[in-house]
RNA sequence: GGCCUCGUGGCGCAACUGAAUAGCGCAUCUGAUUACGGCUCAGAAGGUUGCAGGUUUGAAUCCUGCCGAGGUCACCA
């Protein structure tokens, strides 16, 4: 049984005979750090059991535990509050407990399957800084289900038809040569990336001549030849006419391997792939199902639509007049597909912007009135966007923060900071390149990961994203430091337990990491990244307190020594465990 | 206009989902160290949590109304 569950069986039957009352629930915190104690009862709550002196009935149960806990080693009462002072063997107990850190708060994987979505990339530009949020968002997430015990399937749906990508080609076609990323050396999504812009281009001057001849704007914007031809490919493209598929294959193909080489840049991988070329024709078998069941019901001109006005939504269509889907129809059907290719799924993450915060609440709502079990367990994980000082990020203005330059200017700042500290002046250059690339992508993935995904960032290229403070590259740095101490203090003898005295910085410690198994399941529940980042932090803020205070390996009793090698293990390992989680990559040197 | 999200020291973020004196990092200031206006260390200042009410023993957190920022309201995806 866990302490706080001892705690209040004993607080439940003192208030009972002290009082009188029965306690539902007692209330717990962990002690503030201006306050003596380790553990605090909140009183206020029972207050609504128990009339009386907040103050009074703290002490009164504080000397009740004292007596009959052998771990309360002290209390005090401040206000309605109980500080509860524990033994340092009770901590040891703990740390002793522990069979090794390094998979510390981590859960076997249970049976229990979740599809995770991200990414997720249109097949006509390159990927820049909003999609690195959202594959980082969600990469992140799927690790820290898996941790939580989840069965994770990690996936993306690429948008690889429609208007956008017949911009691209239409570009090649006319102004390409033939052009390819062998005989150009460029990666393929920035070569197509390159005529979607082309292509825009032209298609503005398009427009700025229509309208000099006097056609109207909105009229211009419709005209435009060019515009008229892509629409014409489109139409091609779905009559399956082969030339245009040909050339389409060929592009995205060149594209994929682009998107590849950015995934494995940033460290990302997926178990399996959708395209929208093969589930945009999904969905309407699961509509006409619905029709019959009565969720959907038909107009005079044929459309179909779901009435949600009862949930306080408006009608949603989900098949046009014509009988084609839409993109509701397309994510209804590829959502049952997922679950007939993975059949013990039990739910879905989808990591998508918050600009679509509305078509997923509609989403989650239908698949739910379809019957779905598995629908009673959906989740948008929906993210702010990522603005510039300039403004929004405009693909077709070249406006971007492009993914691979990004991850490129961060190793370089990388580089140039390592330098300064000359540890590492023993590297190959290979080495060196490794160990940049690590911290680089480590401060910015921990820069977009410790901030709430709800919430915009505004991210500014000028400024390099820092080093110091509450980054990921100080969280690897004390890694790397501890490793080092470790070295020095190879074949180190066995946990001592029981009969040393704890610093109250080790305690500190010794209480943060007994915190990181609860942190997980937390993060697993709120999708949120977030919370195992800054547990992180305040894990290592610990660790550095107390590594400033004391010698590591300095400690003259041999016991002491011991234990302070094996906390430094245990902060490695927790750090180690929670920037997997993260997706962050730490170095044993730096 | 309806609906959704966000608003916390100068800047960037926290606050274990309702508790104690709202934390941390940059930046600032003061000292120490210093061949360096650098690095490091010690310390300080900085807040009515957008505003106004309400619920509660207790509110940054919950409710209502404003204000501000963004998003969304297509037979586009």
């Amino acid at each position: 049984m866990s302490l706080q569950n001892t705690l209040s069986e004993h607080i439940k039957k003192a208030v009972n005979s002290l009082y009188g009352g029965s306690l539902e629930a007692v209330e717990f915190q962990a002690t503030r750090k201006d306050f003596e104690g380790d553990i605090t009862v909140v009183v206020f709550p029972m207050l609504r059991v128990v009339k009386g002196n907040p103050v009074q009935i703290g002490e009164a149960i504080g000397a009740y535990l004292l007596e009959h806990v052998e771990e309360v080693s002290k209390f005090n009462v401040v206000k309605g509050f109980l500080n509860l002072v524990l033994s340092d063997a009770y901590f040891l107990d703990f740390f002793g407990s522990v069979n090794g850190f390094s998979n510390y708060g981590i859960e076997p994987q249970g049976n229990d399957a979740m599809i995770v979505e991200f990414a997720s990339p249109n097949t006509n530009k390159p990927l820049h800084l909003g999609h690195i949020r959202n594959v980082l968002l969600g990469y992140s997430v799927a690790q820290i289900l898996k941790g939580a015990g989840k069965k994770v399937y990690q996936t993306q749906i690429i948008n690889d038809r429609g208007i956008h990508i017949c911009k691209s080609m239409l570009a090649w076609k006319r102004y390409g040569n033939g052009e390819t990323p062998d005989s150009t050396g460029l990666k393929g999504d920035k070569l197509v990336g390159n005529y979607y812009v082309k292509f825009d281009q032209i298609y503005k001057e398009e427009v700025a001549t229509l309208i000099a001849a006097g056609t109207s704007e909105e009229e211009a914007k419709v005209q435009a030849p060019s515009l008229v031809e892509a629409q014409e490919m489109l139409r091609k493209w779905e009559a399956g006419d082969s030339e245009t598929v040909e050339l389409w294959k060929m592009m995205n193909g060149w594209v994929y391997k682009g998107f590849e080489k950015t995934y494995e840049a940033i460290g990302v991988d997926f178990d399996s792939y959708y395209y929208e070329s093969n589930t945009y024709l999904l969905g309407k078998d699961n509509v006409m199902d619905g029709l019959e069941s009565g969720v959907f019901f038909k107009k005079e001109d044929g459309s179909v639509w779901c009435d949600l006005t009862e949930d306080g939504l408006d009608e949603k269509i989900v098949l046009r007049s014509d009988g084609t889907s839409v993109y509701m129809t397309q994510d209804i059907g590829t959502a049952i597909q997922r679950v007939k290719d993975q059949p013990d799924t039990n739910g879905m993450i989808y990591t998508v912007g918050n600009e679509q915060d509305y078509h997923f609440k509609v989403l989650f709502l239908i698949l739910k009135k379809l019957g779905f079990k598995w629908a009673e367990n959906l989740h948008h994980l929906s993210y702010g966007m990522v603005d510039l000082p300039s403004g929004k990020m405009k693909s077709r203005e070249g406006t971007v923060v492009d993914a691979d330059d990004l991850i490129d200017d961060m190793a370089s700042t990388a580089r140039k900071i390592s330098e300064e500290l000359g540890k590492i002046d023993d590297f190959t250059e290979e080495e060196k390149d490794e160990l940049y690339k690590t911290i680089g992508l480590g401060a910015l993935k921990y820069y977009i990961l410790k901030v709430d995904p709800k919430k915009r960032i505004l991210f500014n290229p000028e400024e390099s994203v820092d080093f110091q403070g509450n980054t990921g590259p100080f969280i690897q740095y004390t890694y790397a430091r501890i490793q080092s101490i470790l070295r020095k203090a190879a074949g180190t003898g066995e946990i001592p337990v029981g009969n040393i005295t704890l610093h109250p910085k080790e305690k500190e410690v010794v209480k943060t990491l007994q915190l990181f198994p609860e942190t997980v399941q937390l993060a697993a529940e709120n999708y949120s990244p977030a919370l195992i980042a800054n547990y992180t932090y305040d894990l290592v803020k610990e660790f550095n307190s107390f590594y400033q205070n004391v010698s590591i390996l300095g400690a003259e009793d041999v016991s002491e020594k011991n234990f302070r090698i094996q906390l430094s293990q245990a902060v490695a390992d927790v750090i180690k465990t929670a920037f997997g989680l993260l997706g962050i990559q730490v170095p044993e040197r730096m």
